[in-house]
DNA sequence: GTGTGTAAGTTGACGCTGTCAAGACTTTGG
DNA sequence: CCAAAGTCTTGACAGCGTCAACTTACACAC
């Protein structure tokens, strides 16, 4: 009864949650939301269109499990982004270009996260709790830096919420925003990042 | 042959296209994204499913189109706020509330503006131009802000990026982010905007 | 004024979607 | 070893975006 290497064509999947979520994800970043469908999963899962009714309530379910995943995926770049850090500042800034380079490698997910289709995101546990611990991590640095730095205004909700702002805006429009169309700004990554750094130390127009 | 007081039950309509706008923004903002058909539109325009088409390519083009109104009246918000501002920095605060009070007020707008619903919006001019038109209103205060500043970073699109960034992700944050939502931040929009302009200003956390 | 071309509306149909109901197979626990 | 529970199936329904073909109303040339 070993269950052999490849999780063949047996009349039960094995893993099918799982298989759905990758699925859901490989077609989201492939081809777009739009092209998204319930169906569609199941069809490149090799399962019949009913079979992920027995894992997720409707679709909304599966894009909130794809959006956890995505999460959890976020959560890990910056912290690898931000290993090396040696200092606040640094790892603040490390943390800000791990979160935008998530973004700009995985736009589809980073849209699904943060937008529309996914209609009350209280009602996923999963995905509030991964999404917290991302937040956590930049509040966590947003508190280091205040500190490191002796700022005047400790409000560290309003601060991190500034902070959390400035590179999720970014993420964002680089994604979704007129960048590169007709006249809308057109530097690069580097200099961007270079700017919300100079831009956090000493406000808008000071940076180096 | 005088038209009448009402734009009654005749075989033409006489402005479907305005009519299909209007009627869509209201079941956008009204019911969502996902409850936005053009099928739906078209009920509630009083014509039959396929008259929409010609008028409209597709549904995109509807989309794009409740979206191009969007930017204009994102730019009227902007322009309305920032009306009494008497210098430059006054000026740049002003807008960047009216941009969030749009955001939380049309939130359905805000995100099919920015969203992924419409795929490619180099196809849509009319998006294309009023979209820039909102954005050349932020730039040029921008600059404004940084010439009164006689700041020593002078890339104008760079910072003009930058502010938009802060501002557009906290628009983004509060219509679709976790904030409330379980020890995410828990600021007024008042304290927001005071913060976003100490920000501007001198950086993270050297706020009044 | 009449006639004709074109714009604007119609019905009908196609394949796709999300979802429900009911049945068949497979694993598991007593 | 059998029953219950879990998993996957087929079949169906309404709603969607869209295409094709047809009809109605308006607008301008003569």
């Amino acid at each position: 009864m070993a269950s052999g290497d490849a999780a063949a064509k047996k009349y039960h999947h094995g893993d099918l949650k799982s298989a759905l979520v990758a699925a859901g994800t490989r077609i989201l970043e492939a081809e777009g939301v739009m092209a998204l469908s319930l169906r569609g999963a199941a069809r490149a899962a090799g399962v019949s269109q009913t079979a992920p009714y027995h894992h997720f309530a409707d679709k909304e379910a599966l894009l909130a499990a794809i959006a956890a995943t995505g999460f959890e995926d976020l959560s890990a770049e910056m912290t690898r982004r931000a290993a090396g850090a040696s200092d606040a500042q640094e790892r603040l800034s490390a943390l800000g270009l791990g979160y935008v380079m998530f973004a700009t490698e995985n736009p589809g997910r980073f849209r699904l996260m943060f937008g529309p289709l996914i209609g009350e995101k209280a009602r996923y546990p999963d995905l509030l709790a991964t999404a917290n611990v991302s937040y956590q991590m930049i509040r966590d640095a947003v508190v280091a830096y205040l500190d490191a730095r002796q700022a005047s205004n400790r409000n560290v909700d309003a601060n991190a919420m500034a902070a959390w702002s400035l590179v999720h805006g970014l993420a964002t429009l680089i994604n979704d925003g007129g960048f590169n169309a007709d006249g809308m700004g057109a530097a690069t990554l580097e200099e961007l990042t270079g700017l919300v750094t100079a831009f956090l130390r000493n406000g808008l127009g000071r940076g180096a």
